[in-house]
DNA sequence: TATGAATGAGAGTTCATTCAT
DNA sequence: GATGAATGAACTCTCATTCAT
């Protein structure tokens, strides 16, 4: 008899509270054990409420990460649109702010998109999430690399498209596993040294005024 | 986890060939279902044995899942040392071979290496090996980077590791991501695209003389 | 079973059409989906109240049941006590009056009867209800029988509780059976059928006149 | 991954035992309590069993409930066609062989046809199977009812279906209330009374020479 | 009175693992 | 070695009921 609910949005303030646990204590076990070794059980005690709650709020474990990956999912697609109003002449900045942008999310928001990653293998929504997230930070690069090939100053005989995408992955995966006390980089030196990269796999040469860079020496020492 | 037998070796060909069978089996599943939806039912299944033969070869799902992944692990660290041969001189064609071996093994095992990834978030031991498999790709890459460094032929303001680290994800990441059928590139342009990439992105002269190379306009159209 | 508390009668008219929505939703959603299937959340959500307000109410789901059965009870009661004022000679009459009357009524309330049935099985209050509703047309039954055969009018072997007994199942069930679209009887005709039944069962002669019953020759088309 | 499977029959002689195991306790429990009162506990209990082992033999509780009522099924249907093969002119026996058998056949199963009754009214397939039996019964008598119609021994105005789906209903219906100690008949008394009224309500005449039959009046001291 | 949130016992079901044969 | 049955902890989800506002 009873339909299995949207579990409609909280009407008072207590709801918006607990609703609002339940997402941070999933977020949190997810990205701290992964997807399926995390049980309603363990959300709600960490949430502070009885486990019977957790379906007042949500319709299920699916559902709740659904709507914590579309937050991160937000949040990326903007990050993407970082860099593309600097005059097109400064292509190095441009590519570098894309780059500290693009970085910046996935590195705060890297354990839950790796929880998506092993789903998205599975299953075909959040495949097709992860794509999307992906394809938006490919396009501007796209746009921005053709656009410097007709310019001359990018190597013209690279495929566009497998370029960015190479390129992309090569920024994304630097994130993951960056994370680990392996490499030891600030932000600005890891951007730096990723933008380098970018620049000189495309072929453009990086600022005419080298002189003075306080990152690009701090990095050479790990 | 458990520690009941140490599921011996077998001992006679009947034997062997049920071990072996699981072995596949298992390892089919994984790739199309990821390692928390099979069931030792369904390998048991797939592999024409009954149900608690599984326990005869092996102590539980994850040992299986350890063998399984081993024998990957030897094979992508094989894949490492391939171009190490080649004289000094030849730098191009040393990072065009070992990013063919590399991407070569990478995309033969790509599923079952992202079933991996999936347990190494939260594991240890797969996390473990899932960092000597990639620190072994970076380690030669390092050693090649430094000698074109001290030979004036690479940019010498980059940090090796961190180079490497970042162009080593890169040709993984896009040996994942070629899987789906967005980009269109045989394996020889996608080899070249990347080593491309990867020389452009050290600062090393692609080989002096580029004229009449079959592969590299081709992907150009795509 | 709880004996939270008594649930009092409204006060205010506000009250009295709240509650009255909730016994209105209450039986229409046992009508069609049985007792168990239905949940507080439909009924409440069907009177257009909110959850809680049912406790307001109603002790619980049984006690609203409980409640809608006594409603129909009392009109089954009723029903039954048709005919009672006919003629003694008008025997045939009689019978055709009280089988009206409760196929009646019995039809009207045919799905609440059954999920009544369900749970006499199980629960004492709920069987004892059920006998008292069989017992009261019995009882009329039988002191019609033992008349007419002191009379000489019907089967004096016939033992007057378990003929009248047998009948008022027959009648009963008939109804319910009718429901289905199985037979295509209207009421007279299922009327005339059930008392002709009746009346030859218990070797009562048909009334004398038989000549021009519109009633007679429609059921025989079927 | 792993299908809802047929849960395969047994195979060894232990598997057997517990598999009928399961259906003797929960036929019993089901008649006991209904058909939502018992969990699956309680049934692996009584059968002596863990409540793990249950899922080995059946697939669900809805399940066991089909396999259990299909073999009510098949004896009431063979009770069906009890009766048959007596010569034509003993129309009194046969009816009175037909309802012996068949208030036999409910009897036994009542409780369980009760359970049976309550899911009929919401779940299709078993409302299905329920009006099948009854139809199997009806069907025998409209055949008989028909050619005793046409021999002139029965009342040519009753329309057959309508007439045996009341008579039907009429035996069955007794057969359950019958349980309850209201009635003190044995077996043959109820035969006796049931038919008497079944062949007055058709119009025929009970057989010629009814001299020195033990069971016409001990009932009619009751 | 009515509301919406919280509760928690308990339901059905799954599945890795053990074990007698 | 292989088999098929048994096990029971763990899991997701439901729902009648309570309660603060």
């Amino acid at each position: 008899m009873t339909s299995a609910g949207p579990a409609s949005p909280p009407a008072t303030a207590r709801g918006r509270r607990t609703r609002s646990a339940l997402l941070t204590a999933g977020r949190q076990l997810f990205e701290e054990c992964g997807f399926s070794a995390v049980g309603i059980d363990d959300i709600a005690l960490r949430a502070g409420v009885s486990h019977g709650t957790f379906y007042t709020w949500f319709d299920s474990k699916e559902t709740l990460l659904r709507e914590i990956v579309s937050e991160v999912a937000a949040e990326v697609f903007s990050a993407t649109s970082i860099g593309t109003r600097l005059p097109a002449k400064a292509a190095y900045a441009r590519i570098e702010a894309a780059n500290r942008s693009f970085l910046r999310a996935v590195t705060r928001h890297s354990r839950i998109l790796r929880v998506l990653d092993s789903l998205a293998d599975t299953q075909e929504d959040f495949r097709q999430l992860r794509s999307e997230m992906r394809e938006s930070f490919v396009q501007r690069g796209m746009e921005g690399l053709i656009r410097l090939q007709e310019l001359g100053l990018a190597d013209p005989l690279l495929p566009p498209r497998a370029t960015d995408s190479a390129l992309g992955a090569m920024v994304e995966s630097f994130a993951h596993v960056w994370q680990d006390p392996v490499e030891e980089l600030d932000e600005a030196a890891a951007v730096d040294v990723l933008t380098r990269l970018w620049a000189g796999a495309i072929g453009l040469a990086p600022p005419a005024r080298p002189a003075g860079e306080g990152t690009a020496e701090s990095p050479g020492a790990g």
